[in-house]
This record gives structure tokens, sequence and C-alpha cells, in this order.
DNA sequence: AGAACATGCATCACCCATGACGCAACTAAC
DNA sequence: GTTAGTTGCGTCATGGGTGATGCATGTTCT
């Protein structure tokens, strides 16, 4: 995470968020790009990236730290009072804006750094407790294995996330909306 | 693919299994890991797997290729007349217990080899007959998407491949149904 | 405008994975 | 048992990514 003593400069922030949305679009496209085609498309020097970030490791932790937090807030965002389905597609939602922008840095494993860490075990605990209202409102089925149903919900995220034929629903919401009908009716016939 | 012209010998071929197992346990665990590592836990001098794949690429390559066949044999035993949701079934459990072992060949994309391609094409192919099958029987609803289906279906058996939880079932059978129940019953209640 | 900070560029050193040989000891195949 | 193939070991060359430094040229902040 970027946060030296010293408060960076406006243009130095600028860099910084600059060497991070391309070393996400870089690294998703080819996990073992070197920092030169990163800084490259960053628009920056090669040394520059090493400027802000001493090492790669260091790099690739303040990634995953700054695509954890915008986990977190897109998870925070919704009320626990909300009924459970709502708060589902609300939470789907808001995570599937992330997920587009962020693949990458959601999937690498981060948790190194304590920080990042106890974010990700956050968001966890948010999720599970989500999942123990909806299956309590009789949205999951009462004998419902959590881990699994979590599992399935990650993973039918990423492929929401990732679809990008003609076919799939161009907006979170629409996306959230297929990620969630699938989840709970599955696509056989009833 | 390792078919030289000059066939090998028996304790050659041994040594070539050795290492395509010890390169799908290591880089499952390591994707950047090195050959020398690959070579340790082959019990096998890191020469030699270079007398038997020339560069890492090839050994990737040569991974991929073994993969893909397991899992063209997985799903071609399955006969195209049986009832799609038994069929289902079948290739599920059967890729199921190939995935266990060979999660990483399997995932990593080797299509540059033209004859691995052409298996993943032909195995892609198998899975849509059989879906188009399963959806005119009204296993899956009329209306579904075949390409978000087999998206949902990859997700799933990756899922049921990787899970480790006590509470997860040990056999491919046993998964294979999870699998399939949660495709097209989803996990809400009715 | 002046001071502090940021960047680009050129340069250097270093490490480590990769890949290639040759040779002696061994093993399968005929 | 002879022959051809296989392996381990030591060795070497090379490339490429990484990380650090100094300096001149902008840019921001006050």
């Amino acid at each position: 995470m970027p946060t030296p003593p010293r408060p960076l400069r406006a243009d130095a922030e600028r860099t910084v968020r600059a060497i991070l949305e391309a070393a996400e679009r870089v690294l998703s496209a080819n996990p073992a790009a070197t920092m030169e085609q990163i800084a490259e498309a960053a628009g920056v020097a090669r040394t520059t990236v090493h400027r802000r970030f001493a090492t790669r490791e260091a790099l690739l932790a303040a990634l995953c730290a700054w695509a954890a937090r915008q986990f977190h807030a897109a998870v925070e965002s919704v009320s626990d009072s909300t009924p459970p389905l709502v708060a589902l597609h609300q939470a789907t939602a808001n995570v599937l804006q992330v997920k587009i922008s962020w693949g990458f840095a959601m999937n690498a494993a981060g948790d190194d750094d304590p920080e990042t860490a106890r974010i990700h075990a956050d968001v966890l605990a948010r999720c599970d407790a989500l999942f123990q209202r909806a299956r309590a409102a009789g949205v999951l089925r009462p004998d419902t294995d959590l881990d699994w149903a979590r599992r399935v919900y990650y993973a039918l995220i990423h492929e929401a996330a990732t679809a990008d034929r003609p076919g799939t629903p161009a907006t979170p919401e629409a996306r959230a909306t297929l990620v969630l009908t699938t989840l709970l009716n599955g696509l056989g016939t009833p």
C-alpha cells in the first residue's frame, strides 16, 4: 500500500494510479509480464516504477491491497438490514463492477500483507453472514452447505465478469441477476 | 508430445511419466516453478529433463497434450445414445477423476500445439452436443444459453475438483452428483 | 520565485534460469 | 554378451529481468 510517511505530490499520486491500472491490464493478459512492459503500458520509465515500488513483490502487494479495498467497499455498502435477496443482488452487482476492472488483482493471492489479509477475512465474514441470513430466510435451502454455496457463488461471479460474448448482458445489474438466478434456480427444468 | 521417431526405451518412458507427474504436482503449487524444482520432484537430474524436453515450452506443451488426451478419453467413453442426464453424470465423474490429478495441465492454455487444440475442440464439440441433447430432452430449460451453461458447468467441475474440505464428498461419483444437482436445481428453495 | 519533489535517461552490477556438451557408469534390449 | 540407449555430474555460455545510482530537466506546492 503506497502510504509512506511523506504524502505524495499530486503528480506522483497520478503516476501511482497509472502504474496500478497498467499492471492490472498487462498482468491480466500475461501474469509473467515484466516490469518493463508494465512501465511501458503506464507511459512511464521503468526506473519510475521502481521508485514507487521497490520490488516486483511490492508492486504486486500494492495491487492486491488496492483491489481488496475496492472489494471491501463494494460489499460494505450493502446494509445488514436489507432483505437477503435484495442484499445479495446489490452486493453481486457492486462486486461485478469492481471485478470487471480489477479481475487479476482480485484473484492474485496477496494475503502475505496482514492488512490485505484482514480485509479479505472481513469480506469473507460478511459474505458468510449474508449467506446465513439467506438460508435462515428460506432463500437458500435449509440443508445448504454454505462453504460450497460460497465457492459456487464466487465461481459464478468470476464467469459473469469474464464473459464477453454478444449474448451476455452488459450492465452489472443484469449480470448480477444472471448470477443469482443461476445460483438459486439452476439451469434445469423445474 | 513425446513421440520422437525412435521409440523410447522402457526406463526412459518411465522417466518421462515421472517428469510429467512431477511437473503437474509442482506447477499446480507454483506456476512459476523452475526446471530445477521439477527435476528434483521427479527424482531426476535437471539435464535429464532437458534431454526429454528441449525447452521449458516443450515440457509445458507435452504436459498439456497429455492432459488433453486424458480429458478426451474421459469424455469419449460416454456413449452418444445414453440418456442425457445419465451421460452428463458419467462424463462429469470421469472428468473429475482426471481433473483431480491433472488440474494444472487441464487449465494451462496449451493450444499452441495444433494437435492439442484439435482435441480440445473435439471435447468442446462433444460437450456442446451433450448439452443440446439435454436441452432437447427437457433436462435443461428450453431457453437456456448453452454457452453460459457450459461456462457454469466447467466452473462447477473446477470447484468440485479443488474442494478439499471435510464436508466435501470424496468419490468422483458423489462429486459429480453435487455438480449436477447444483447446475440443474441451484441452491435456492424451490 | 524559490525550494522541494518527480521524472527520464543512461549506466552499471548481479543473480539466476535456461540450454548445451562431454564423459563415465549403468541398464535395457537383442 | 554385445550393442545401443540412458542417466548423473560437472561445466560453461548466455540472456534477460531486477534493482540501484547520478544527473539534468520539468513540475508542484507555498
